[in-house]
DNA sequence: TCTGAAACTAGGAATCATTCTCATATTCGA
DNA sequence: TCGAATATGAGAATGATTCCTAGTTTCAGA
């Protein structure tokens, strides 16, 4: 899935940017992950690069449409690939540990959540409204630590 | 609504916790908002109460069921009434000025997503799984403020 | 290939919500 | 009323995130 990288650096290029080496080590180490992970973690350790370059980095990520911020009840945000470089899904969140995992729903839930979300949305005076369903629960292991 | 203040009484004794006036204020103060209000908001202002004793009352009123944290994509964090003191609800979330809303959704869909939820989370090995839908969008008045 | 402007990088300082500490004040039961 | 347990509040400490700035790299045009 090289192409993922062809599809980042159009949209790079669409708002002025580059895609420079750390910029690519960010979406790799995203894409390996396959679930959001949390910002101090792609900064230190061996491969991690500068707090700041990260930061900065994903802001621009971002902003072209190429990471979504994942927001969690924890200290720190995580970020993912955006879902159209990936494919739609929704979160399970460890309420315990935090640790989250990609999801996906059937297909004619997606479609009524959607159709009743724009409604809804529309009928209190906001526009452009989607939808974000996350599934929070206890983890396998916790529940066994807890015992 | 005064017998809100009962129940929150009782709930607090259950966990070995008094209902002092200062948790009563912050009580009062989510109770009259209806939404939900960020943390720094609760701390300064006349009636602001310092704010160590805001975020401490707020982890007691929180492990005691009392209160709820809200997450959002902002830098600090929101709280409101638990849900069974006042009705199951979603939010509606301003992605431009971070204003939340509480919105409700029609029963069938809440059915559909309590049962899809158990099932999804059950299968990857998660117990206890609750549900939370958010609905993001830009409020009318910043739409006319982005013109 | 050279050159200047624009874009990037990275170290560290600054912010700011949140948590922690601790001395004092309050509450509740006996 | 007394004492132990609990609550309060001022300020320090923490840690993610943002900001600043000086140096580096890249790219287009000559």
């Amino acid at each position: 899935m090289i192409e993922i990288h062809r599809i980042v650096e159009t949209r790079l290029q669409a708002v002025g940017q580059r895609y420079t080496p750390k910029r690519r080590a960010l979406v790799e180490a995203l894409r390996r992950a396959g679930n959001p992970i949390p910002t101090p973690d792609l900064a230190d350790g061996r491969r991690g690069l500068p707090q700041s370059s990260v930061y900065r980095n994903l802001a621009v990520l971002e902003q072209a449409g190429i990471v979504h911020r994942v927001v969690t009840g924890e200290e720190f945000a995580r970020y993912e690939l955006a879902e159209d470089l990936t494919k739609h899904h929704h979160h399970l969140v460890c309420k315990t540990c935090g640790k989250v995992e990609d999801v996906t729903v059937p297909p004619d839930l997606e479609r009524s959540m959607a159709r009743t979300v724009s409604a809804v949305g529309g009928r209190a005076g906001f526009s452009g409204v989607s939808h974000q369903l996350d599934l929070i629960g206890t983890c396998r292991s916790c529940v066994q630590n807890d015992r």
